[in-house]
DNA sequence: TTATAATTGAGAATGATTCTCATTTACAGA
DNA sequence: TCTGTAAATGAGAATCATTCTCAATTATAA
């Protein structure tokens, strides 16, 4: 595919979520999906700023509210002081192993999880819209690194 | 039992987790046991403030989290922005269901989210400390009204 | 091509949390 | 009981991710 194709590409999903297809959305957008992992907005400040893509910090955060609200990215909180985001694969969730020596973030997914979501909501008769789970502790390099000590 | 005898306690508490049993630790930690739900730190404040206790806003963050290090408190994070402390009851953990209509938040327990969780632990030879896990969506209350409109 | 509403950039403002440092306190040892 | 000292506190300044403001720019409907 083609550098112009793949902008046309994303500049059609963005006025399909009724969003004007700027240039800077157009960069936010390929980069999240590019990377296909989470990044926090000043590091994605300066990815694209690196690239010679004139965009500002304001611009950043405006954007990916709007593109998390739109459902394209997710919005997540490693309850480490700022936010993260990635590109949203609707069919691929996933949640957070994290490391609390390295700061390591394992992703995994496990459909188990998902049935007991839909069961305590219906218990409780609450719509979900979406969830995290977040399991903090020391991931396998880390337990080495100590018992060596 | 008397009130001397309830602070007599919570000092002990805080001497054998190593922390100087001070006036301001001791009404922190009472405040959030007689709470037994979570509560944000400038809200804490201002419920010691109403009930003549002298402490300052700095000593509540600091003594949070030193009590949060040792294991007596939980540091709950909704991501909006602020975090949250309760009393930590080894044996009643739960997790949260949260409103985005009302804010309203639930607590539930489910044992089986805790077996799938040491499943992907060992899948992962990940060594959990603790885990949260946050489901959001609206409310039963929030989609009646809904409804109504 | 033009008008207009939406978007952007730059920097100021916000607000929860942390830091600083002088003062106060808990408590071990005399 | 008194005293020295390290730990804890108070008050307010500092931090820093995020949001806001407003003038300039841009996408697009007519």
């Amino acid at each position: 595919m083609t550098k112009n194709n793949k902008r046309e590409n994303l500049a059609k999903l963005l006025r399909e979520k009724g969003l004007k297809p700027t240039a800077q959305r157009i960069s936010i957008l390929g980069e999240l999906k590019k990377l296909h992992t989470h990044i926090e907005a000043e590091e994605l400040f300066y990815q694209l700023r690196k690239k010679n893509f004139k965009i500002s910090l304001a611009t950043i955060y405006r954007t990916l509210e709007r593109l998390s609200q739109k459902g394209l990215i997710k919005k997540v909180n490693f309850g480490d002081g700022y936010m993260r985001y990635e590109i949203n694969l609707p069919d691929v969730h996933h949640d957070h192993l994290i490391c609390e020596e390295c700061g390591k973030i394992i992703e995994f997914f496990n459909p188990k999880i998902e049935g007991l979501q839909n069961n305590i909501c219906s218990e409780y008769n609450f719509q979900s819209t979406h969830h995290t789970m977040i399991i903090h502790g020391t991931c396998e390099d880390c337990q080495k690194k100590k018992e060596v000590k």
